[in-house]
DNA sequence: TTTAAATAGTACTTATTATGTACTATATAA
DNA sequence: TTATATAGTACATAATAAGTACTATTTAAA
C-alpha cells in the first residue's frame, strides 16, 4: 500500500503526452496508440479528468479531443492524484470528515492524521507534472496493450 | 486511494498505549482491552512489527507480552508505516526495483516517482510517535469490537 | 441532412489487495 | 505440569481497483 494507482500513472503519461504540442487537442485514440495504452483505459481515464478536475478540456464530435487548459510547468502532481484519487487522507477517520466526531472514538488519533496529510499534500504540490517529465528526456513509446504491459510487472 | 491501510492506524493505537508505561509490557490480551480492537487483530499487528520492525520486543509465556524498545519521540511515524505497508512506493513501475528496467518500458516516467517517493518519506520522517500522540490528549477508550467501530465509518 | 467520428455516461466483470478469523506450535513463569 | 502468552501459518471474506462493454449524445464534414 502507499502507492498510487495506476490510473493516476497513466494520467501522468497522457497529460504529458497532451502537454507536447500545447494548444492542439488529442483524441483518446491518437493518444492510446502514441502512449501503449488500451483504448478503453485511455477512455475512461480521459473522461475521468474532465469530471474531476479542470486540468483537460474535451471536444465532441469529430475532429473532437483532448486539449491541456495549462502548460506542464502550472500542473501540480497533487492535481493530478486528487481528481483520480480523491483527497489525500492518511487514515480512514477522516475519509468522511462529517463522521469525524464519531470516528474519532476508534482511537485516540482524533484529526491527528491530518496534519500528516498537509505535509503530503504540501511536499506534492511543489511538483510540477513539468518536474516529473524532464526527470529524463528519453521516452519510449511501444504499442503494447496494458495486459502485456502488466504481465512485465 | 491514497491513503494508509487500517492496520498502521491500529498499530498507533496499540504503540501509543504501550508507550504509556515505558519499561512495562503489556499482552495482546490487555492491549486489546484498552483499546477496544480485537483480540485476533491486535494478536496480528503485534506479530507483524515483532518480524517487519525493531519497534516492539516480545516476550513469550505466562506474563509474557509486548516491549516498547523506543520512547516515542525516538520512532518516526515512518517506520510503522514501513514495517505494515511495505516500502512507500507511488508507482506500480517502481515496485520491484529488480524489474525497474523492464517496467519502465510502460511509460515515459522511469524512476521519476522515485524522487517524490523520496519527498514524502523525508516528510514522514520528520513526525514522530510522539507528535502525533500529543496533538490531543483526550483518549477515550471503549470496548467496542472492531466490526462495530468499522459500522460507524 | 446524413454519416462518421468522437466524447459522456453507465453498468458490469474480473483481479487484486486488505481485513478478519482460526488453528497449531512453541516458549515460559509459576 | 499447567496455564498463559507469543509465533507462525493458512484461509475466508470484504473492499477496492482495474479493465471491458455498451448505449447515448455531440459535431464536423461530406
Amino acid at each position: 500500500m502507499f502507492k498510487l494507482n495506476k490510473m493516476t500513472d497513466y494520467a501522468v503519461v497522457c497529460l504529458g503526452m497532451l502537454s507536447r504540442n500545447p494548444g492542439s487537442s488529442m483524441s483518446a485514440r491518437e493518444l492510446s496508440e502514441a502512449t501503449g495504452l488500451t483504448l478503453y483505459t485511455v477512455q475512461k481515464l480521459l473522461k475521468l479528468l474532465v469530471v474531476k478536475s479542470n486540468l483537460i478540456t474535451a471536444q465532441r464530435g469529430a475532429c473532437g479531443g483532448y486539449i491541456l487548459n495549462k502548460k506542464s510547468s502550472k500542473i501540480s502532481v497533487i492535481e493530478i492524484i486528487e481528481a483520480l484519487d480523491g483527497p489525500i487522507s492518511l487514515t480512514a477517520c477522516v475519509e468522511s470528515s462529517e463522521d469525524m466526531c464519531e470516528a474519532s472514538n476508534i482511537c485516540f488519533l482524533g484529526g491527528k492524521w491530518n496534519k500528516v496529510n498537509e505535509i503530503i499534500r504540501k511536499s506534492l504540490n511543489d511538483i510540477s507534472l513539468e518536474n516529473l517529465l524532464n526527470y529524463e528526456d528519453t521516452f519510449p513509446i511501444n504499442n503494447k496493450k496494458d495486459t502485456e504491459l502488466r504481465a512485465i510487472n
